[in-house]
DNA sequence: GCGAGATACTTAACATGTTAAGTGAATGCG
DNA sequence: CGCATTCACTTAACATGTTAAGTATCTCGC
């Protein structure tokens, strides 16, 4: 068998770790989760969205999500009102104390994206990033047949 | 601040998600998670390790690991022994029953990723691997100064 | 307009990730 | 030797991942 330390899944795993772990440490300053900080990003970008597009966005899945969700809103980071035409839906978005905080928060995070970018190379990483949007382009449809966000 | 769903963390999160959706399904027909495989697999290859070189070569916190090895020997897939030379450590080794169920599944594995390698391209594939390698080693020693496994 | 099925979440249950604290055994130094 | 430190784990506590089941709402055909 293929020497395991090798394997595409552990090789994808270890760099991520090595990325998140230049993160991890200043958002937990800031008493944010990695998973807290996608949802607060993606609502900033899109102002207010649905549970099920944020989990697209914020590629997570609903259980999750629905937890955060409720831990954020407990902290006053986001706002939720259930949409009127179905109140199966309700919009999420971001709160003004949301907006603070991730502005306290962006400019070192930008830093450190700087940083990495610097040491890997602005024009590597860019084509890390096509290879690995192809690798999941050329996957999508195989096994696994849920079309629900994942995480 | 850069679109987020492009950010480098979230290329690597959903490519190694459409990667690992491929594996989860066989798994899970064993009675296994992806860490326990990553274990057996790890041990398999060894012979017998301590808790802490199979953390880091399975990449796995230890109290993750701590955790998983007491369900794995409850369910007779490895064998613990204290080393005689040093009470604190512990020698970790796969099972008969461990070895049996590995060669149930390592099929069915090789032909996931045969399949996987066959859409993205081997030399693609290789190349993804390398670039993974290099962006890792470019961030050792940045921040999060431990020198412990990371899961 | 009603009842079966679909939809949008939420809860529940179990496994892991992550950090901190605990435990028992070895080490080193005065 | 004696004892503080280090070491190898393990436990604990909380957050998320993952699958299944539950709940309320909506849609659509009849």
């Amino acid at each position: 068998m293929r020497d395991f330390s090798r394997s595409l899944p552990m090789s994808l795993l270890r760099a991520r770790e090595a990325v998140m772990r230049q993160f991890r440490p200043k958002l937990r300053e800031h008493g944010l989760t990695e998973q807290q900080w996608r949802i607060l990003r993606a609502l900033a970008a899109i102002d207010a969205a649905e549970v099920t597009e944020l989990a697209r966005t914020a590629f997570l899945l609903g259980p999750s999500l629905s937890r955060i969700l409720r831990d954020l809103e407990a902290r006053h980071l986001i706002e939720r009102k259930i949409a009127k035409a179905d109140q199966r839906r309700s919009m999420v978005s971001i709160s003004r104390e949301g907006v603070k905080l991730m502005a306290s928060v962006a400019p070192s995070s930008e830093a450190i994206y700087a940083e990495i970018t610097r040491r890997f190379g602005a024009r590597k990483l860019a084509e890390l990033q096509d290879m690995l949007g192809e690798l999941e382009h050329s996957l999508a449809g195989l096994g696994g047949e849920d079309d629900a966000a994942e995480a």
